[in-house]
DNA sequence: TCGCACATGTAACGCGTTACATGATTAC
DNA sequence: GTAATCATGTAACGCGTTACATGTGCGA
């Protein structure tokens, strides 16, 4: 029970926004949940069936647009199904950071092994902010008046912050290790 | 290639600190890289067995203590592969959180929930900071002089750093989310 | 004596990604 | 014409956890 799919209710959640296909889902998700969650194809599109199947979710084919598209919009029942899920407790918080595996390791190593792996998540996170911050904008301009937008700019605030963070620890990292390096050539 | 498991690096590098038995390695791991990166029963004795089938690690049984206890040491062909895995660049760097995934989806139910999931948030933060500041004190005084000291407290440091700001964050959200809710009421 | 910590493993299952298959339209 | 994007799906594979199996010794 524990661990059973999510897959299902962040299907459910994204079409709350609007009624949407399973290729238009996926490009949402990547730009505004891609920080902290996201779905593959693999996943997705068997999840989708499966919901239609069981009534939680209704499906419209749109031969409008140059190839058929299944649009796919949340029903009262699938409405029901989220908001029980989102009343439960969290469970699922992942972390798996290759990065500071290494960083851990990183005695065995010359000091600028570890430099390099600090500089390029260094790199990574300035280039995660300005995507962050370009997307809040967009998000205070194209959806002013959502109610979610309050809880959408919520989870970008974490993301700046933690990035933030990250970044000023990179930083004192790079400074550290330098200083060692100096330290025994001298 | 690039998804091949990671596991056998993780074992590696605890077997640059000493060598240990499986059991031994997942207390420590636990204790020191738990909070970026895991292994379960299930991946390590396999792979202990895999590593030292290839000769990546020596293993003799310790018949001294209790039960059977075998222990791992890392070989010279073993110290090959992990310092060739270092100088690589990582990979594998995974976020899946649920919390925030709630969230996300804050307007579809009362702000009194997303309120609770934050203060959980927070309070679990706040655990794993004490968690951390106490394995930091310990480490200071136990590896006073081993090399790798350096490294592991600019990890603790990276976590120390995020919590904090994960916990401004926290009291942050949950000043807007209160102030909203009177809003609403007035 | 009951339960917990020590200690090693296996089997089953589900999660999740990747690669593949298909095919239309659009932009260069 | 050919590459990229739109669009949906499937199959295969490996990752990773959980639960189970087994057994010892120690402390409350």
């Amino acid at each position: 029970m524990s661990k059973l799919n999510k897959t299902r209710f962040a299907i459910l959640g994204m079409l709350t926004i609007a009624p949407m296909s399973g290729y238009e889902m996926r490009q949402i998700m990547l730009k505004s949940t891609g920080n902290f969650w996201s779905e593959s194809d693999g996943q997705l599109y068997p999840a989708l069936a499966r919901l239609a199947a069981q009534g939680l979710v209704s499906c419209t084919s749109d031969k409008s647009s140059a190839r058929e598209k299944k649009i796919y919009k949340i029903t009262v029942m699938g409405m029901d199904e989220l908001t029980n899920w989102l009343k439960q407790e969290a469970e699922t918080n992942i972390v798996r950071s290759e990065s500071l595996l290494k960083l851990f390791f990183g005695a065995n190593v010359a000091p600028e092994i570890s430099l390099e792996h600090i500089q390029v998540m260094h790199d990574e996170t300035r280039a995660m902010l300005s995507r962050l911050a370009e997307t809040s904008r967009h998000l205070d301009s194209e959806f002013k008046h959502s109610p979610h937008l309050e809880y959408w700019q919520m989870t970008i605030d974490y993301g700046l912050r933690l990035g933030v963070a990250k970044l000023l620890w990179c930083e004192d990292a790079i400074n550290k290790l330098q200083k060692n390096k100096r330290g025994k050539k001298s």
